[in-house]
DNA sequence: CCCTCAGGGCCACTT
DNA sequence: AAGTGGCCCTGAGGG
């Protein structure tokens, strides 16, 4: 898809180089290639870490990540051929140098599961070239890169992660939005304990073919909701009533004290607002923590500290859920009968109203406030979708049921029904963003470690035309560290759960920027809503 | 225009 | 005979 003026910028953490811990930063824009991630000075390959599948040397990049020479050739040729392997005993074959030949069928799914790519492996054969995987390699490599000098200088020991299967049973195929409330019991509740949308949300028994118009007396009346009549109120600094001011107008207002709930109804934060021009030098313990040198080691009390601070700013699930199906509600009223929205639309504006949460989100938190308002504005502009992913992510991680998609509002769609009716791209989309989860699930994502993700993605020093680059960098950095000595204390024999976490940010950015293309097909087909804070941020991308 | 590097092909070797 | 894996060729894209 040709998407004009579109460049996909690639977030370039700042890095060390393992072999110099001091100050040697390096940005590697532009300066990375394979060798330098692969090749020690005595020629052998460096990273340390062999091939995901089967531990042998790796020999580059093959359809997706770091593999040896031999799974390359061997997963080329599974899917050239079209190979349908069994294996002869429970899926669970051990998988290493040299047993890697006896289970083909465990092979391959590990090829799959440590994300192999088989759309990688061209369908016309055609031979040399690069593919469209090149930026997210470069991405993977800095993230490998960064890894790597965690590692120099922590923790001393390494256990190789086995990966876990990921294929589960097709869901039945039954065209219904479910109500989600009997999954409770079934969510690995991590998250947010307490938390669940209320059990009558999706009144039991409530359900609706994909297709239908949404009835906002069945599904969207929520008898009980968190807090009757909150949310019938937008959120400050931005009309609702929309097409009066445009998110961008309403972004400035982030100098003043913020708004952190609806309904000017609670809580002014503990931290005082801050100009939107103050330094890193502010008094904030996040600031505080924040100019501590990279060398510092910080201590456990201070990582604690700064991650519950992180996590201080975090919406409400059951609130989001709220405020979104009050929206649909007013919506769906405004309507009349025969107008109502259809399930794209609906869709939409389930998207529109966490997008304008999160974005909310970064608003309120001391961090962002911190630097410019313009760097906040291309900031989010480059993060938009990403943001949007990964909270779609942590949804399913934390309430998902196997084979179900769970929505904002607590309803859940059987992936089967989407797969039966949607189209080639979200269908993609669909099966791209449950192997995530199941790949998030294995690794036990935790609420930490989301908070985490979100801030590295929203801090990124190399969006174009950032001001106070060296902010953005030290805050990425410091995040990263925290998220390090997170999943190093909560996983203690499990060193390389971070590495993990990291390796996938470059399947988020990748899905974000199919569901923007997809988006903004779908937008130029005039099927978006129109002002919507979606459509506003596709036309900041575009524009 | 040259270089890089990831995908494809070849073929000796193994099972 | 079929599968494996090391090595080399190819060629798009970037500097």
């Amino acid at each position: 898809m040709d998407l004009p003026g579109y460049r996909p910028q690639l977030p370039q953490p700042l890095v060390r180089h393992p072999g110099n811990c001091t100050d040697n930063l390096l940005n590697l824009e532009g300066s990375s290639t394979s060798q330098e991630l692969k090749t020690e000075p005595d020629g052998r390959p460096e990273s340390e870490e062999g091939c995901p599948i089967c531990g042998d040397r790796v020999s580059g990049y093959h359809y997706g990540l770091l593999t040896c020479e031999s799974c390359k050739g061997f997963f080329k040729r599974s899917v050239q051929n079209n190979k349908h392997y069994t294996c002869a005993e429970q899926q669970s074959c051990p998988m290493n140098l040299s047993q890697r030949k006896r289970c083909p069928s465990c092979r391959f799914q590990k090829c799959l599961a440590v994300g192999m790519k088989r759309e990688a492996v061209r369908a016309d054969r055609m031979r040399g070239g690069r593919n469209k995987f090149g930026p997210l390699y470069r991405r993977d490599r800095q993230m490998k890169q960064q890894r790597l000098y965690h590692q120099a200088n922590t923790a001393p020991y390494r256990i190789k992660m086995e990966t876990t299967q990921t294929h589960r049973p097709t869901a039945p195929n039954d065209l219904h939005v479910m109500s989600s409330h009997t999954s409770a019991s079934l969510s690995s509740d991590v998250f947010h304990q307490s938390h669940m949308c209320p059990s009558s949300m999706g009144q039991s028994g409530a359900s609706m073919p994909l297709d239908c118009t949404l009835n906002t007396e069945r599904v969207l009346t929520p008898p009980s909701l968190p807090c009757p009549g909150l949310y019938h109120r937008t959120f400050p600094g931005f009309v609702q009533e929309k097409g009066e001011m445009s998110f961008w107008c309403s972004l400035a207002p982030a100098n003043y004290p913020m708004h952190p709930t609806p309904n000017n109804s609670v809580t002014p934060k503990s931290t005082p607002a801050s100009s939107p021009c103050s330094t890193p030098s502010s008094t904030t313990p996040l600031s505080q923590a924040l100019i501590q040198t990279p060398d510092t080691p910080p201590s456990a009390t201070l990582t604690a500290n700064f991650l519950s601070q992180l996590l201080e700013g975090e919406q409400d699930e059951s609130q989001l859920c709220a405020k979104v199906l009050a929206s649909l509600q007013r919506e769906q009223a405004n309507r009349g009968k025969h107008d109502r929205l259809n399930t794209f639309s609906i869709m939409c504006k389930m998207a529109d109203q966490t997008l304008f949460g999160l974005v909310e989100w970064a608003r309120n938190t001391t961090l962002f406030k911190e630097i410019k308002v313009e760097d906040q504005m291309v900031l989010l502009q480059s993060c938009w979708s990403e943001l949007l992913v990964l909270d779609h992510l942590c949804r399913q991680v934390t309430y998902g049921k196997e084979g179900c998609i769970y929505l904002v509002t607590g309803q859940q769609i059987e992936v089967s029904t989407i797969i039966s009716q949607a189209g080639v791209t979200l269908n993609s989309l669909v099966s791209r963003t449950q192997d995530l989860v199941s790949k998030l699930k294995a690794l036990q994502f935790d609420r930490h470690e989301f908070v985490c993700l979100k801030y590295l993605v929203l801090f990124n020093p190399d969006v174009k035309s950032v001001h106070s680059r060296r902010q953005v960098e030290q805050t990425q950095e410091r995040v990263n560290r925290a998220l390090m000595e997170h999943t190093q204390r909560s996983h203690p024999g499990y060193s390389d759960k971070f590495g993990q976490l990291l390796l996938r940010l470059p399947e988020v950015r990748s899905i974000s920027l199919q569901v923007e293309e997809y988006l903004y097909q779908r937008h130029l087909l005039g099927d978006l809503p129109c002002n919507s804070l979606l459509t506003e941020m596709l036309h900041a991308k575009h524009n």
